[in-house]
DNA sequence: TTTAAACCCTATAGCGACTTCAGGGTCAAG
DNA sequence: CTTGACCCTGAAGTCGCTATAGGGTTTAAA
């Protein structure tokens, strides 16, 4: 199989493909006579586990971790649930931050309805005060989507 | 005032504020004869606009955009709407799909809760199971958060 | 007066997860 | 024999910072 054809297999892009074996997620494959990479049934397997983790949002280190437990059968999977625990946290905390957002967002939009002068743009004028400091359609309370320091993936 | 005198002032770090000024989004402050730059009390309110448009997870492109408008109050408001639509309409994509994303790790979390043999770990079997396409805790039918190509501020 | 801390400067590289580009080589069909 | 679809490598670009290297300046204390 051609790496064009696991990429049709598997729904991932030719690009993202050659970038997984670049950063070390998906073993080096054999090479045909003119170079090209020839991949067995075992790489649509691999590939697939790769794409359904990264529709979980998961980061590609996790994605490595979890790939060598499937390939330690006898390790504990504390570490799997301790992982997936981790993400989960994650996910959940850019939720309550995106909900309140959601809400700052929306009550702003309610500023402003009609299309007039800049000048008189409610949405524009609520910004402007915010930098002023001054009474505001949106008041974040929780410092979530702060600005200062952050570490985590988001 | 100094760069560090309008971070305190604004709490945006040191760093971020000659990264705005490397891409444009504040304009170039006056020098001391040290060549320490020189902000006047507009750079703090400009900042602040600044600042405040990015706890509401809008790109420095599209708080450009913003700044361009607040210097030309006679055009129309027509486009900040415009922009504001879009935004919304981007955070509640992502929400959706967190929400939807959050119910699926949840759901792969319960197939393990114990300590045992990785070989045995439910959350491995079932992310490998929809390697296989098989039946699997988790049933991604919207398709967001994909693969595929997007274009899209995240 | 020296010296150390705290501030300032520029330029550059790194992060994650790709995407795109430049500049080629290979292969099957028409 | 040429066109187009595919393949290759290596490097740079994306976003919004953050960090590092390697300097200069100012301020306060010893």
């Amino acid at each position: 199989m051609r790496i064009g054809e696991l990429a049709k297999a598997t729904g991932i892009d030719v690009e993202t493909l050659r970038y997984y074996e670049r950063v070390g997620l998906v073993q080096l494959p054999a090479r045909q006579a003119n170079g090209y990479r020839a991949y067995g049934q075992d790489a649509i397997e691999r590939a697939n586990f790769i794409r359904h983790c990264r529709t979980l949002d998961m980061g590609l280190g996790d994605i490595k971790r979890l790939l060598d437990f499937t390939s330690k059968p006898d390790a504990g999977c504390f570490d799997v649930n301790h992982l997936l625990d981790e993400h989960l946290a994650r996910v959940r905390a850019k939720l309550k931050s995106l909900r309140t957002l959601e809400q700052q967002l929306a009550r702003l939009r309610t500023q402003c309805d009609a299309g007039h002068r800049a000048a008189d743009c409610g949405i524009l004028q609520d910004l402007v005060a915010a930098a002023h400091g001054e009474a505001c359609a949106c008041h974040p309370s929780d410092g979530n989507a702060s600005l200062s320091k952050r570490k985590a993936r988001e």
